[in-house]
DNA sequence: CTGTTAGCGCATTCAA
DNA sequence: TTGAATGCGCTAACAG
């Protein structure tokens, strides 16, 4: 590994003061055209790359943010990471991943590591159980992915909004016994939301709700839509596509397979193995490239800390 | 932000020198038991950690390694990274994620701004069309996953193995007409080696081999089983899971499924979707822990380039 | 507009 | 066994 080069030797390849290099390097004004064309070329020339940890230490941020995602294996939040990266990257920030595994501990414990490290910022897929004690010293520094905090930047997705558009399309192709499967209240956005807008949508068209929040397992799924089916129900909808997918197996080996079953989350996975169920895309790449932005903005720009809400697009 | 505490407040609060807080601070010899245990216990009670960026520019590294995957979805991939994750962290090790999504010309823009970011090593999911040119400059911080090349360290998994057992066990189970369903030999691995070992293993057991060999999509998968059956099949082998759940969905379609499917990798999802799948786990797990292993050691202790091969194991 | 100077936090001489 | 001094690559304050 030959010794990389260092604005000292641009300054002498160029025939300029160091600190003049530093401020080409920076976009500093202050800086003749011919001067700062010269120093650009140089660097351009040798392929010059500042040292990251020399301007970390400079009090600069070493640029470098984690994801905490709940699960690698999560499709929803996989789907969100796919565009966070390239944003990220765009900009210059390393993205170190890390998994929480629902486990709050977890949480606590990479973010301790992550502060010893000094790390610019984090976004965060938010669960239930994570106590907001202990995000409290990221508040500026930190974008809630799914969930909402006050005090804190999040981006969540239109959970009412996801919800209504399916209910509406099973409304109109004529269904009026719409069941429900979903995830219990203590998640506030998939769970309690989504179920308060499955109510709503009931409430409004005189449909009689009929519903169970098993929690977002596959298996949970597949375990629990007997509760909800009656002998008139025509139609099953599911607060997540992991939920749908549980579902669908059990439907399909009780020949129940002329139920139609619609679904929040728009998985490469669901859409193979399951086109003909009905699918609201909640936004996740929009989510999660405004999740980077948002995250930049606030540790480059001390931008205000905003809740984001992405729109849900029907299949 | 509070300012953080530097070796110079550890050196006054504990009544030495900088230099002996620093010797404590990477295990040096030379100090004093009772002076270490008091600086010890001094960085203790302040919770003090150095800062990395000043350490880097000292050293060289800054302990940063990359993962580049195919793909953050890919079902096996995420089963090797779960291991890799925390073994890189218990080393001090900041792991940052790329996806490479099956292009040699990412791979290469990925490789340059790691180096431009002085990153230390990179595990690198290998794949077909991978110029090894672009990875010479990185031979002694490069672990290739799921591929070898002579003159890198890689860890494979036992893609023989892998089908020698599962079609043993279709054959104990009096399978005689097992069709094939693999990846073009483009891919070394998973396509040659396994579509081989299904061959040698017709061939001492007199099985007259029927395989197809259409690509690691799950639609592919889908689209192709047909052309390997025939009226006497009784049991598919499938070189990847993602195959399986493709075929899988044709079998059930047609109606056919008294055709006993295996496959290659055991992962969640076709535990839950498939259980009468009869799968090999191919050791991701171990093959991740290694794959850390190997690294650190060679970026830490210029440890020897090592082509690991983890064991498959019958599920 | 530009060069010089002085540190940032740490590891590494070199003396003591 | 220890502390003081030096410099890593860079930015910022200050002179010119």
């Amino acid at each position: 590994m030959q010794t990389r080069l260092t604005i000292k030797d641009i300054a002498r390849l160029s025939g300029v003061g160091k600190s003049t290099v530093s401020r080409v390097l920076n976009n500093e004004s202050g800086v003749s055209a011919r001067t700062r064309e010269r120093v650009e070329a140089v660097m351009q020339q040798h392929e010059f790359s500042p040292s990251r940890s020399a301007r970390a230490m400079r009090g600069q941020s070493d640029k470098v943010v984690a994801i905490i995602v709940t699960r690698l294996d999560s499709l929803s939040e996989n789907l969100a990471v796919q565009t966070m990266l390239p944003s990220l990257y765009e900009q210059g920030y390393d993205p170190i991943m890390m998994e929480s595994q629902f486990s709050p501990d977890m949480v606590e414990e990479h973010l301790g590591m992550l502060r010893r490290r000094n790390i610019d910022g984090v976004i965060l897929f938010g669960f239930t159980g994570i106590d907001e004690k202990i995000l409290q010293p990221w508040r500026s520094t930190l974008v809630l992915m799914a969930r909402d905090a006050s005090g804190f930047a999040s981006v969540c997705y239109d959970d009412e909004g996801a919800i209504q558009i399916l209910m509406s399309t099973l409304y109109q192709q004529g269904h009026r016994d719409i069941s429900f499967l979903g995830v219990p209240h203590g998640d506030v956005t998939t769970g309690y939301r989504r179920h308060q807008a499955y109510l709503a949508f009931c409430r409004d068209h005189d449909i009689v709700p009929n519903a169970a929040l098993p929690g977002l397992a596959m298996k949970q799924g597949y375990d629990h839509v007997v509760e909800v089916l009656t002998p008139k129900t025509t139609a099953l909808l599911c607060a997540t596509d992991t939920l749908a997918l549980g579902a669908s197996k059990y439907l399909q080996q009780q020949n129940l397979s002329e139920i139609k079953l619609a679904s929040v989350g728009n998985t490469p996975l669901m859409k193979f193995l399951h086109p003909e169920i009905i699918t609201v895309d909640p936004g996740y790449a929009e989510a999660g490239r405004a999740a980077a932005l948002q995250l930049i903005g606030q540790i480059s720009q001390g931008q205000q800390l905003r809740q984001i809400v992405v729109p849900s697009h029907l299949q």
